[in-house]
RNA sequence: AGGGUUGUCGCCAAGCGGUAAGGCACAGGGUUUUGAUCCCUGCAUCCAAAGGUUCGAAUCCUUUCAGCCCUGCCA
């Protein structure tokens, strides 16, 4: 009883979303007959702007226990490819939503759509325009000004009816003919000043082929592919508010008697996030220019980058999760995603030693036969426990871990100074080993036996622990550091920063590549000290398998 | 003759007439096998601005200001 009110007031606690309320107030008890979809253009890869609305519209349908449908929105042929269409389906995939029976094409629905227009054209509702896309432009007026109505406008439905055959039969040339709705020249929203419905193009459709030369415009396809799966709630971003009265306008006239329900459009807020380029524009450019490796390259926030990053869906999920959904248009920190891969990681991802610049340290006074394996613990929020780490007489250490004449702040090695070797002793550094050129070669030390971890040794206390692998026993791997692709340039074209990615050679804790959990890590810690000019804030993917 | 939409802490974001949730970021302290994690503590007398209604307003009314979207045969 007592647990089950302390859940309910939990519960409570979390806030609804606008659309959920909206959901609520619509569906009333049968909000399990909610239905969504999530409606790419297969014109592109998914990022992770993307990622928001596929948490919503997926996430609202397992919430409420209704459907959500994939559909590709592929009515421009010029833009299409089933390239886009397998990586889009992949990506859902892999963030964790089943469309399984659930996956549509508006190209599937070409030939009802005709019919719908068919419809429109009887109830004279629309007509066949002539008019070139110079003389449209002009006739629709300004934000200023009202439309003018087209001189085609008034053409008898009959006319009407073969001209749109006509169309639909190939006999006029791209930009001859389109068919539009008539609505009102006059209206202050522009998207209602006789909208094009239909427009000639004779490039061949990734789907349908040549089978079709007109296609219908978003504006009408939309709302009637709604209409079609029955969607109960159409959620897009907000900049289509001004289309919402066509977009009723539509499902109201085709007045298609097997809808069962309208669907109601509901708009919020596209997601921005600092030091991310989400233009697909920009995106394609610095894939087509080779500054990036591809679409899935780690530096870009693509879903297939973020996954080769090493995000796993539950860190997309949450982050979408923590971001929320509203109609104020914002730009989230990457500061935000980057707790959230910290958060979940940190719970289920091996903390290891890997050195990327490394500076050979010799423990003079460890016996020269011995081999010794020290423990690991891991976090202990995960439940990987610890490992044993095998320990020698050379090591290498990371070499901004010591700094021969440091700052004040400087927790780690210095001349004369004793740190922690993680998981293992206290070693202290006698000797500073130089070339010719004076460039620091290796360092020689001293360790204490009785200060090894897990001991319980109190003696004395040390301000610093640094990381290190064993010179004998270390892994050669690649290690990619890089940064997000930014720069401070408020322009997305300049937005690339060359030196975002460093492949490196780094020393690794030999037996960790057995583990396939450990793709990734978060290397942060170990690697700077904050407010240290010296610091490096790299976050790198330890690709020891060169696979992702 | 413009229309639409949004304005709550540095960034997201709750709040829906009863006296400003939460997360991120940041700052300080404690614990500590990396300065991470963990644990405390602090962080909007104020909700774009100004008036008004009310015992009482971020929430209602009025006016003003600012941002964003709309004149593709793109979505």
């Amino acid at each position: 009883m007592e647990t089950t009110e302390t859940k309910e007031t939990m519960e409570t606690k979390e806030t609804k979303h606008f659309i959920q309320e909206h959901i609520e107030q619509d569906l009333g008890t049968e909000t399990n007959k909610l239905a969504t979809r999530f409606p790419p253009e297969p014109n592109g890869h998914l990022h992770i702007g993307h990622a928001k609305s596929i948490h919503l519209n997926f996430g609202l349908a397992l919430q409420y226990g209704g459907t959500c449908n994939l559909r590709f929105d592929d009515t421009d042929p010029t833009k299409e490819s089933q390239e886009y269409v397998d990586s889009i389906m992949d990506d859902v995939q892999w963030m964790g939503f089943d469309f399984h029976n659930k996956l549509f094409f508006a190209s599937d629905y070409f030939e009802q759509m005709y019919q719908f227009a068919l419809i429109l054209i009887n109830k004279g509702l629309a007509f066949v325009c002539d008019l070139t896309p110079e003389q449209v432009q002009e006739y629709r007026g300004s934000y200023t000004e009202p439309g003018k109505e087209s001189p085609y406008r008034n053409r008898t439905i009959e006319e009407n009816l073969k001209l749109f055959a006509e169309m639909r039969e190939g006999k006029y040339k791209e930009g001859e003919k389109t068919l539009r709705a008539k609505i009102d020249m006059t209206s202050p929203n522009i998207s209602l000043r006789d909208p094009v419905i239909y427009r000639i193009t004779y490039v061949p459709h990734y789907r349908t082929g040549s089978s079709w030369c007109i296609y219908p415009m978003y504006d009408y396809a939309h709302p009637l592919e709604d209409a079609i799966e029955g969607i109960t709630h159409s959620l897009c971003s907000i900049e289509f508010v001004n289309n919402r009265p066509l977009y009723d306008w539509f499902v109201e006239n085709v007045n298609y008697s097997k809808f069962e329900r309208k669907p109601r459009q509901i708009e919020f807020a596209k997601m921005q996030m600092t030091n991310t380029i989400m233009g697909k524009r920009y995106l394609k450019k610095l894939v087509d220019e080779g500054k990036v490796s591809g679409w899935d390259d780690p530096r870009l926030h693509t879903i297939k980058g973020l996954r080769r990053r090493g995000y796993t869906p539950e860190i997309i999920k949450e982050f979408c999760h923590q971001t929320g959904i509203s109609k104020t248009g914002g730009i989230v920190e990457i500061h935000t995603l980057e707790n959230c891969a910290r958060n979940i990681l940190k719970s289920q991802a091996y903390s290891i030693m890997a050195v990327i610049n490394p500076l050979k340290v010799t423990i003079t006074n460890y016996p020269t036969d011995q081999t010794e394996y020290v423990t690991l613990e891991n976090n202990a929020e995960t439940d990987l426990g610890s490992r044993q780490v095998p320990f020698g007489r050379e090591i290498y250490i990371e070499a901004e871990d010591f700094m021969e004449d440091p700052p004040k702040k400087f927790f780690r090695l210095t001349p004369g100074g004793e740190v922690r070797l993680k998981g293992a002793y206290f070693i202290k550094c006698q000797e500073v080993i130089k070339d010719s050129q004076g460039n620091i070669t290796g360092l020689n030390c001293t360790y204490d036996v009785q200060t090894k971890s897990g001991t319980g040794f109190t003696g004395r206390k040390v301000k610093g622990t640094i990381h290190w692998v064993a010179v004998e026993t270390a892994v050669k791997a690649t290690v990619q550091l890089f940064d997000y692709i930014t720069t401070e340039d408020s322009t997305e074209d300049n937005r690339f920063n060359e030196n975002s990615m460093e492949q490196k050679t780094a020393y690794i804790e030999p037996e960790i590549e057995q583990s396939a959990a450990l793709q990734f890590q978060f290397l942060r810690h170990g690697y700077f000290a904050k407010d240290n000019v010296l610091a490096k804030t790299y976050n790198c993917i330890v690709n020891l398998k060169s696979t992702y």
